[in-house]
DNA sequence: CCACAATGATACGGAGCCGAAACGTTCACG
DNA sequence: CGTGAACGTTTCGGCTCCGTATCATTGTGG
């Protein structure tokens, strides 16, 4: 069954989740990044910078950047593709995989936190 | 009851949502101003730059700054306080009730959408 | 072969946000 | 009064991101 929700409830998750990434974190992702990077992780690859640009409606020079910065944060990687030497193909990362897990929980932590 | 999910449903939420706000919006709100704004529309009067400063954890020129921008787009109001003119009082404007509405309502659509 | 298309990266000027520090105004209180 | 504290704002240099245009490399088709 779908997941059904108050305009209360959307609102005040947001809220919640938006405060908790503001109060801890100290290098935040920018709405952009962390769009491309859930994508990464949670539509299946292969990835290229082509493909992202696209999906996401921007140019493809912010697909470069913004891997540029999430590679040095770990959170990416980038491999040329054999098949085709032009293409790159964006591979997750273990340390991707965990910064996102952990967003996972606290959307759920305070999901469940939420006023009826 | 609270709001249960699962960390594919809420992953899956995110990236939903960020993805229809990077598509859609050609100016998006930092992470920081989301989360101000949704502070001011959704926590009880009166705010004040001190105040959310507390809150969010940041500076108050964080604050100012922000301010400043949100309410060049018309989604907040300031007004001196008279009863100690140091204050400074955030106001809610219709505006910026209608783009959380909206906001709201891009969540609950997509939350719906979920794969179970 | 060779001209052309496609892919991703880079250069460049511009704009926005950042933290730290200093500032002007307003209040509290001795 | 007048000294100091509180509040919000502004200034400053620095960093990151942006969009456009251009580039180097690689593949494709005549």
């Amino acid at each position: 069954m779908p997941l059904e929700m108050t305009p209360s409830q959307a609102l005040g998750l947001w809220h919640a989740v938006s405060l908790s990434q503001v109060r801890s974190e100290a290098h935040d992702l920018t709405l952009r990044q962390m769009a491309i990077l859930l994508q990464i992780y949670l539509v299946p690859p292969p990835h290229t910078v082509r493909g992202l640009a696209a999906t996401l409606n921007v140019t493809k020079p912010v697909i470069t950047r913004a891997l540029d910065t999430m590679g040095a944060m770990g959170l990416v990687d980038r491999v040329r593709d054999d098949k085709d030497r032009r293409n790159v193909i964006i591979k997750r990362t273990v340390a991707g995989a965990l910064y996102l897990e952990k967003l996972g929980d606290v959307v759920i932590a305070e999901a469940r936190q939420l006023p009826y």
